[in-house]
DNA sequence: CGACCGATTGACT
DNA sequence: GTCAATCGGTCGG
């Protein structure tokens, strides 16, 4: 049903895709699929929320150069950029544009397709969810999204091009609006309108 | 080295 | 609405 499973060979994203800048990269990403292969399961959702960074942006982790710890973020596109943060959380981006331009998409929100179960488990460390709600709180947020697809430290650098997570084309023909905001929880950089979102989506949930 | 803080979340008033 | 949790990265001394 997702388009994932019909055709044989899926449509991984290409690197001419990714290599171009994070702004253009953020809003084509709005529709298309995470797929993650998570010890044997297979976990996918549509991608409904996201925020751009690139290096010239105080807002971004590529801001003051290249360290240790962003250095992926500055290689080519295509790759997976996982960063730790308030001591207990990881959030995922997509490395975009060309080697050294420090450029990434952070993904804040998916909509669970395949593998719920698992993401129950991964989030919650149960078999079912107990209401509604934590179907939604599974996967809308950053580090929400990295637990339930069980993404941490060891998938920084990990390529999409080949490999366990990669993100599928969406399916030609279907539509959805979109919109547009600042970007959520930093200080610098407010004025930017980087972080796009599919109107109406139960897993974008208005103000995150 | 010590101090501060964060692209967040969940619990609680 | 407020606020604590929790720790690696970063920066100043």
């Amino acid at each position: 049903m997702v388009g994932i499973e019909r055709n044989n060979r899926p449509r991984r994203l290409s690197r001419d895709f990714y290599k171009r800048t994070s702004i253009s990269v953020a809003p084509d990403l709005l529709g298309c699929v995470v797929v993650r292969i998570h010890r044997g399961t297979m976990m996918a959702g549509k991608i409904v929320e996201v925020e751009a960074y690139k290096q010239s942006d105080p807002a971004s982790h590529s801001y003051r150069g290249k360290t240790k710890r962003n250095e992926v973020m500055f290689r080519e596109g295509g790759f997976l950029y996982v960063y730790f943060t308030y001591g207990m959380h990881y959030c995922a981006n997509v490395v975009t544009g060309r080697a050294g331009r420090g450029e990434a998409v952070l993904i804040r929100a998916v909509e669970p397709l395949v593998g719920i179960e698992r993401m129950v488990w991964n989030r919650y460390r149960r078999r079912r969810i107990r209401s509604p709600k934590e179907l939604v709180e599974l996967t809308s947020g950053p580090a929400r999204f990295c637990q339930a697809f069980g993404i941490d430290k060891r998938m920084n650098g990990a390529s999409l091009l080949e490999g366990q997570i990669y993100i599928v084309a969406k399916d030609r023909g279907i539509s959805f609006h979109t919109g547009r905001s600042t970007r959520i929880g930093i200080s610098v950089g407010n004025e930017k309108r980087w972080r796009w979102y599919v109107r109406g989506n139960e897993w974008f949930s208005g103000k995150r």
